[in-house]
DNA sequence: CGGATATCTTATTAAAATAGTCGGGATTTG
DNA sequence: CAAATCCCGACTATTTTAATAAGATATCCG
């Protein structure tokens, strides 16, 4: 029995989350398309195209089909939080089925079960940090990343 | 593409924990046959076994072999995070392998990647939650709710 | 208009992880 | 010795992950 690497998110969280701040960083610039994302995130397009249309499906992109098309951000960068692509791309935020944030049918023992306020607890950090950051706080972040690293040059 | 539950753990954590918080409940009345936890928490006896063997090779699990042998504690309820259980049965907590614990090998992007920092954080969070709650901490829960029951009791 | 560029949709697949199952060997107690 | 129990390695079915592929549909631009 081989160990893994516990309490992950699979590469369509991650994928996700980077496909929607690369949208994020070309605000502006008209629609972005699918081949010029993954190119520059090193994703397979088509893999991407799968995560997109799911993001597209909750309103979290906007889609321009035809010539010159591609996606936008369905709303503006400081109301899309992470947590938001995360539940649309891995589903409801649950460390184990039993404190699922959605699905109301949970295990019988539920008031006695000790386990379970555990994974409550997790599944609530996981999601306060999640909720906490959307794609507008990313952008400042690397705005204030790439004003140190300006700064830095000075000194070399 | 369908779409699970976001942020897992799987069985190996949960049973994990069980299996140990029953451990923890059953101390004092010798050693523990792997047949009554597996009765007790549902558990198919062959499947615990795996994960035990790996409880006992990190030390939190001592075995007794042969006739009424079984296993008890390796230290102290206190000494005995529900971190460390699932650190052993699931890996390093890492919410993507850049971020891994225990690993250094990372990204060579570390210093510019702006979602690491999301994932350093989600990281950072579950284990302050895991390394937060003890065998002991569980059992003084359960005491709790035990009490508040039999209180509850007298309304009725 | 017609071709190039893109998105949209459905289906298939290879590899890995998950969650067990099975059989037999070693050790201790009564 | 027999029963209980841990110990160990191999096997397997199912699901998930991470793509890949093929073609249909829509739009822009010359």
């Amino acid at each position: 029995m081989e160990r893994g690497e516990g309490v992950k998110l699979s590469t369509k969280g991650r994928y996700g989350v980077r496909a929607m701040f690369d949208l994020a960083q070309h605000m502006g610039e008209g629609p972005v398309s699918l081949k010029s994302i993954s190119e520059r995130q090193g994703i397979s397009e088509h893999y991407l195209e799968q995560l997109i249309a799911g993001l597209r499906k909750a309103g979290l992109v906007k889609s321009v089909r035809g010539a010159q098309g591609g996606y936008l951000l369905g709303r503006e960068p400081d109301k899309i939080k992470v947590g938001d692509i995360i539940r649309v791309l891995e589903g409801p935020i649950a460390p184990t089925e039993c404190v699922s944030e959605e699905d109301p049918e949970c295990c019988t023992k539920a008031e006695y079960c000790i386990t379970r306020t555990i994974w409550e607890r997790v599944r609530d950090s996981i999601a306060e940090v999640l909720d906490s950051i959307t794609l507008e706080t990313m952008l400042e972040d690397a705005q204030k990343l790439e004003s140190e690293r300006s700064l830095y040059m000075y000194y070399i």
